[in-house]
RNA sequence: CGGGGUGUAGCGCAGUUGGCUAGCGCGCAGCGUUCGGGACGCUGAGGUCGCAGGUUCAAAUCCUGUCACCCCGACCA
């Protein structure tokens, strides 16, 4: 991508209807816009992000069995009333609505009163299960207060997986492995998750949630340093000080972003719906659920939150918008040759580059490179070339690495980019 | 929903005891010189001062209402 045709620009002043790090950085290099309190566009360069996400996500969920589906965002009330959730918490989280003759609509803020009857359908035998649908989607919650920039939206991108098994045996085993799903892909992201346990709500005694420490967060976690044990102090019985009841350390607390959940709900939904198979004898058993929810959006803000420093963001390479930012300092003929040579090259090749061709002064074009935070960046001056060759570094802090021209393919392929 | 703060050019702001043609920086357009750390000169475009009422000879400025945005709190399957 040539970055002087790039849809989207940096800015140079932190946009005042924003404080938080992940939505000033990310709004000031071109990531996102905002249309309204909790609500953004995602940008050439934050919808790359975005998307290698949910690619991470759906390798991760195609792991587990998982088959990718697409429900509506658009519901009708009579799922909700089955559960009871139309009114609560309906009316506090749902964005309800009336169409033509009267007709009630929700958006959905999550999808087991639409999964469950649409599993229904296809699910009569023992023979069906296990069985795990997931999707990708915006999902709409009427916050009390947005905030945080993507940590907290009225729409976010969401990745909402179900499993449905005949025993809890069985949903025990899934649940478990999903556990490490998540964990490998928190960790794949650039994100060091921990599982936390949470309340399970009114059938089961915990559920769980991937947290992420950092200052920024809005959670708060009791947890043993040594790592084997962290509850949410919403259920967390244990204060700070008290013996870890696993291996006796202190317990410490701190704040967190809650990057994921999932939730055995058992037969919560399966009931609500009649949702019910035969066994091997013939008989009607209830079908046993699992719900895995991951926000895609909220964790690309995590990751700006954690991984950034005074002068922009630094993407980890999986989720960064581009492998490498090629730039020029000042196009003259010759530099701005050997930049459209390598960039043919490197793009022929396979490589995700962001040209920086633009005809802007060299501290212009450095400050925007740190402010996007690309893994690696190259770059051609009359400098490098007086010596036939680019310059190759990370961040503005690190060492620059000179690579002659002719061998750049070759040294970033040994370098596996 | 309670408390606090802010709305003036695309962005960031000044101007508010009522008074001249509403200003500055950045950005944008043109020309020229620059360019390994947000360069410089000259020229130029760009405004319903959030919106609606009201007071007044006169309102960005005072009054009332309203909307939006930020922060704290309540809330968060």
């Amino acid at each position: 991508m040539r970055q002087s045709k790039l849809f989207g620009k940096t800015i140079k002043e932190a946009p005042k209807d924003e404080l938080s790090v992940n939505a000033t950085l990310l709004v000031r290099a071109g990531f996102i816009d905002k249309l309204m309190s909790g609500v953004y566009t995602y940008l050439p360069l934050g919808l790359r992000v975005l998307n290698k996400i949910k690619t991470i996500v759906r390798e991760e969920m195609e792991a587990i069995d998982g088959q990718e589906i697409l429900m509506p965002a658009l519901t009708p009330k009579d799922n909700w009333e089955k559960t009871g959730r139309w009114t609560d918490p309906g009316k506090e989280v749902m964005f309800q609505f009336k169409g033509r003759s009267d007709k009630d609509f929700g958006l959905g803020w999550t999808h087991e009163e639409i999964v469950t009857p649409l599993v229904k359908k296809f699910v009569k035998s023992y023979k069906d299960l296990p069985v795990a649908v997931y999707q990708i989607q915006d999902k709409f919650r009427n916050e009390p207060r947005a905030k945080s920039g993507l940590l907290r939206g009225l729409e976010f991108c969401m990745k909402d997986l179900y499993s449905f098994h005949r025993d809890e045996a069985d949903l025990n085993e899934y649940y478990e492995k999903s556990k490490q799903a998540y964990l490998n892909f928190f960790q794949r992201c650039g994100l060091d998750a921990k599982i936390v346990e949470a309340s399970g709500g009114a059938f089961s005694k915990f559920s769980h949630e991937f947290q992420v420490f950092t200052e920024y967060g809005e959670d708060l976690v009791r947890y043993c340093p040594k790592e084997d044990f962290a509850q949410n102090v919403e259920i967390c019985e244990l204060k700070v000080g008290d013996k870890c009841p696993n291996c006796g350390a202190g317990i410490l607390e701190g704040k967190a972003i809650e990057v994921g959940n999932i939730f055995p709900l058992k037969t919560k939904y399966s009931k609500a719906f009649d949702f019910k198979f035969k066994d091997e004898s013939g008989n009607d058993q209830d079908v046993v659920m699992g719900c895995y929810g991951i926000g895609p959006s909220r964790v690309m803000g995590s990751v700006v939150e954690i991984h950034h420093d005074d002068k922009g963001i630094v993407w980890p390479e999986s989720i960064a918008p581009f492998k490498v930012h090629l730039l020029t300092l000042k196009n003259s003929d010759k530099i701005t040759e050997v930049a459209e040579k390598l960039y043919a090259l490197l793009t022929k090749d396979g490589v995700e580059v962001l040209y920086d061709d633009r005809d802007e002064s060299t501290g212009v074009k450095l400050n925007d490179c740190d402010l996007i935070g690309i893994p690696y960046r190259l770059i051609v001056s009359e400098k490098t070339l007086a010596a036939d060759s680019v310059e190759f570094k990370k961040r503005s802090s690190d060492k620059a690495e000179l690579i002659k021209v002719d061998e750049v393919i070759e040294k970033l392929k040994q370098k596996n980019i």
